[in-house]
DNA sequence: TAGATTGTTAATCGATTAACAATC
DNA sequence: TAGATTGTTAATCGATTAACAATC
């Protein structure tokens, strides 16, 4: 069952929906046509049905999508299903705080190890996961089955330690360091640059535009 | 002086030549064309020169761009040459997290108060700042011409938070509630779904997909 | 069956890229 | 001046919206 290639602008709106048909689902909601629901979440009842048709046909003439099942394929596709097993480099104040997210955990990602450079956060306990020091990062990727790793330390070091983590087999990097990373086809890389983000904002504070209704998830 | 309305998908853009241009400016470089800043950047030469055309003619022909001027404009495009105020709202480790990073103060985005509804976090000191209780938010933003609120707290209050900062003034909302607010025409809101994200890259990880080289920038 | 609503094709809109004349 | 490179128009590409036939 190869499928084709789905684009990013797609990809990025599968999030929302997944939570506002859990949210659906969690009030009781049993179906769903894709009008209500594009009063619900403000976007076209077309963009919706041609969203959701990129992965086969979810749905029913006459009756709409079930809540429940829609749900839970949405959830497939994300890949929500799996577990992925990911480490923090950088045990500064962000990164401890993603350590501490325990929503993270209910999709599939486990938090596995956090390292830093800096002796005196080496030890210091995140939720029940010590601080390691970095001389141990690449071992325990190699031998722990890492998927992921998130960066939350300074830019002048994340190009590195990027390509330490691509060395011994990490697919995927959810970077908050403030610099492009450059890795290998193949390997997966989702910036959050929080700065950029704030910036947009303070264009937006002084145009007093209105930009799009929901222009971005996560970053 | 009047401009047309940019698109947000230019604005985006902004933040991260604003990145490289300032990192050209520290290298010591005085020029570059929009050839060498599409190497650099890996986006087209013609998208460079048509993003910055829409706030007016920034270079020269046959010359290029000279790096410093053009940082600085992008600089005050963004907005980056005023000061913004902004309280944190939600104490938890992500708010003490964005408390804590200096960087934003460089950029004009300051510091001025953390609240949260917890007793026990009341008093706490982020930075040289003591969290206060929710109680005292709504004066603190009327009294203190704050324009920016950071809503780091849990969705099921983030709506009626929302709410109350509007209605005393607040320009902008930096939501990391996983909700989407709904607020009057003219307030700005920029979202930052940290779990959104991490879906996405979820999703990259299982496809092995290569996404497109930058997609966002902040989110 | 008739009504509702999807799946899907066609039309539109906007964003990106290419091309080149203007000009430094 | 000749060469380089912008500013800008035109062409292309992709994403969104509209329309409607298929079908539950």
């Amino acid at each position: 069952m190869e499928e084709k290639e789905i684009s990013q602008a797609v990809i990025g709106r599968l999030p929302r929906y997944f939570r506002y048909l859990g949210e659906l689902k969690d009030q009781g909601v049993e179906r769903i046509s894709s009008q209500d629901l594009s009063g619900l979440m403000k976007v076209t009842a077309s963009q919706i049905r041609q969203d959701f048709n990129n992965f086969g046909g979810f749905g029913q003439q006459g009756y709409g999508y079930n809540v429940e099942y829609l749900y839970n394929e949405i959830g497939k596709i994300l890949g929500l299903d799996r577990q992925h097993n990911f480490i923090i480099v950088g045990a500064g104040n962000l990164g401890r705080a993603l350590g501490n997210y325990l929503n993270f955990e209910r999709r599939g990602f486990i938090f596995r190890g956090i390292f830093d450079c800096n002796p005196e956060l080496v030890g210091m306990k995140v939720r029940d996961v010590s601080v390691m020091p970095m001389e141990e990062m690449e071992r325990f990727v190699r031998e722990n089955n890492i998927d992921i790793a998130v960066l939350t330390i300074p830019k002048t070091g994340a190009v590195p330690v990027a390509e330490k983590l691509v060395q011994n087999g990490i697919r995927a990097i959810w970077n908050f360091a403030h610099v492009d990373l450059n890795v290998p086809e193949g390997i997966q890389v989702e910036n959050v640059h929080l700065s950029d983000s704030l910036m947009k904002l303070s264009y937006n504070i002084r145009r007093g535009q209105k930009p799009e209704e929901f222009e971005d998830g996560g970053t």
